[in-house]
DNA sequence: CTAGGGTTAG
């Protein structure tokens, strides 16, 4: 098949390299003259394209004036632009055009708008930027003064656009101009409609589109996994598989991190060994959201294999195996992967250095953190941001150094957030320090007085150290603020069937077995010489009046069930979506002793692998 | 020559 080349950036990319020098452009240049190959206005457009794209804009603007000035030239230019690294430019290049600009011209320009306000929202926490939203209002604007607003891939674009800045109301204003939407602009509302946090409106949207393609269904599947809700997703890709619709990467991918999100390393795995027994290629992106499943699931070993295994890897992938490695507890690896990145040449972002802020500290890495996070600074001249002067409390917190922790906060040139103190609490927490608990717990509700978190943070401090008093006092504390608990829930994937269990549910239909089972593991503990905390657990307000409930934390539940269903020999794996307290920790240590078995619990922050007896956090969690 | 779906942290 002759292929035309439709992307510029695909024409001649071997000639053109991103680091030729301009004579070497000009000798490139004269051969294709003189070869033919530059002879139609379209071939000429995409060369000005491929230069732009492959940043050679001045040998690009060189080219520009050459007769004929046509639209079809520039405009390749501003897709060009548009669709590479800087974005901008392309509003450069639209200032210069020398001919009145077309339909064409405005969807490349709402298309450069749309890239800036995603690359603005993901390169800080900051939720909108001022000056892209601007920007994306004066670009409709002007395709409303030449007359090419009504276009549809315009219109189609404009909803992409404000969702990308955040703009709820003009996304709405925009998909309401658009007179007979197609499927195009309304799978555009569509995922504006997820990014926005309403999954369900755009759901309805879904289900009453005459027709969907493949990418509506795909907007839809992420739409459910961007706000986490990964049992849906999965359903609805059942319902994908039914309908015949084709299964490419972009599905496979957001499969992978529902996956990922639930700890379904059974489906997980389904997906990989879908795409060997295909022969799909591996690009970047599947395999990095397969490694990323398989260290969500605490699987590191496959992770690593994964890894590895890529002949192409992105910051992406990087930053997903540095952080893999941190959740489970591989600190040293993480500092070790981190170093080999660094001789690579792969600059490292702000969400890399949190992954290897958080490996140090979860080996105890005081000195090489600090060395990181100074690093920053200097070597990669990165701000850094308020996560990092709270991975920086941890670290010190974490190794008990809560002297060096508070100074560091006392140092801090910025405001520390919520996350600092919360960071100085947990630290609090771990080394029993209550006076210090309640310094971090004051400083943080005059940031956030509801924080259900920090509240039982605090309450398990005073029950470590038996202060009935503070406890009962930070319960009435929360009951007068109002403050509400996030209910346990723990779940474990059996056949493929994700169960899940809240605290206290007895709704399972298994449960009779379940409390048997209970019943067994308790007595098999009693024999060992554990009893249950009780104490603590009495004032667990995570419990509240309930004390016949401490063998039904959610975990409990689950492992229960994973003793009843698994079999022998297998890793009973589980994902609970708060931080495990202090009994469960020690109960299931236990069990992994007594009945032998491998347990992975994965909790809020990182894995616990447990095995015979002992838990790979060492207790510090 | 045009528009929509994908990966990392908290």
């Amino acid at each position: 098949m002759a292929a035309r080349l439709r992307d510029p950036a695909t024409l001649l990319p071997s000639l053109v390299g991103a680091s030729s020098p301009h004579s070497r452009l000009r000798e490139i240049h004269a051969h294709l003259l003189v070869s033919g190959r530059l002879a139609s206005p379209s071939h000429h457009a995409d060369f000005v394209a491929s230069l732009a794209s492959s940043s050679h804009l001045s040998y690009a603007r060189l080219l520009l004036p050459r007769r004929p000035a046509t639209l079809l030239v520039h405009n390749g230019l501003l897709r060009a632009l548009a669709r590479g690294p800087c974005p901008g430019l392309a509003f450069a290049a639209f200032r210069e055009l020398p001919l009145a600009p077309d339909h064409y011209s405005f969807t490349f320009l709402v298309r450069a708008a749309t890239s800036l306000a995603a690359a603005a929202s993901s390169a800080t926490p900051v939720p909108t930027d001022v000056a892209v939203s601007l920007l994306a209002g004066s670009v409709h604007a002007a395709a409303f003064r030449h007359g090419h607003a009504a276009d549809l891939h315009v219109q189609s674009g404009a909803v992409s656009m404000y969702a990308a800045v955040g703009d709820v109301g003009a996304v709405r204003a925009a998909f309401a101009e658009i007179m007979s939407p197609d499927v195009v602009c309304v799978t555009a509302m569509l995922g504006a409609l997820s990014a926005g946090g309403d999954v369900d409106t755009a759901r309805e949207l879904f289900d009453r589109m005459p027709q969907q393609d493949h990418v509506a269904w795909n907007a839809m599947l992420t739409g459910y996994v961007r706000v986490g809700r990964a049992r849906e997703a999965l359903g609805l890709f059942d319902e994908m598989q039914k309908a015949g619709v084709s299964v490419g990467e972009a599905t496979l991918v957001s499969v992978l991190t529902a996956c990922a999100q639930m700890g379904a390393l059974e489906r997980g795995m389904w997906v990989h060994s879908y795409v060997c027994s295909r022969g799909m290629r591996v690009s970047v992106t599947l395999g990095t959201a397969l490694l990323d499943m398989y260290s969500k699931c605490g699987v590191v070993t496959m992770a690593m294999e994964v890894f590895e295994s890529m002949t192409e890897r992105n910051i992406y992938t990087w930053t997903s195996a540095l952080s893999g490695l941190a959740m489970n507890g591989m600190g040293e690896e993480c500092l070790e992967l981190f170093k080999r990145m660094e001789s690579t040449g792969m600059e490292p972002n702000g969400v890399t250095f949190v992954a290897v802020l958080r490996g140090c500290s979860v080996a105890g890495l005081v000195e090489e953190g600090r060395a990181c996070f100074d690093s920053m600074k200097d070597k990669h001249k990165a701000e850094p941001w308020l996560e990092h002067y709270g991975c920086m409390v941890d670290l010190y917190g974490r190794a008990g150094c809560l002297d060096d922790a508070v100074n560091f906060i006392n140092s801090m040139p910025v405001e520390p957030h919520e996350g600092v103190w919360g960071a100085l609490l947990n630290a609090s927490r771990i080394h029993n320090n209550a006076d210090l608990g309640k310094h971090a717990m004051y400083k943080l509700t005059k940031i956030e007085s509801k924080n259900d978190a920090a509240h039982v943070l605090l309450s398990n401090i005073y029950a470590e150290s038996h202060n009935w008093k503070g406890v009962s006092k930070v319960r009435n504390m929360m009951k007068s603020k109002g403050v509400k608990k996030v209910p346990g829930c723990s779940a474990i994937e059996v056949d493929g069937k994700v169960h899940e269990f809240f605290v206290g549910s007895k709704s399972h239909p298994r449960y009779k077995d379940i409390e048997t089972m209970l019943a067994g593991m308790s007595h098999k503990l009693r024999l060992q010489g554990y009893t249950a905390n009780t104490k603590e657990v009495l004032f667990d307000i995570e419990e509240e009046e309930k004390e016949g409930a401490i063998s039904l934390h959610s975990e409990k539940l689950a492992l229960a069930f994973g003793l009843i269903t698994l079999p022998e020999g297998t890793v009973i794996r589980i994902v609970k979506n708060l931080r495990v307290c202090k009994d469960c920790h020690d109960y299931t240590k236990m069990i992994s002793k007594v009945f032998d078995r491998e347990i992975v619990m994965r909790d809020r922050n990182r894995f616990h692998h447990f095995k015979h007896g002992a838990c790979s956090c060492r207790d510090y969690w």
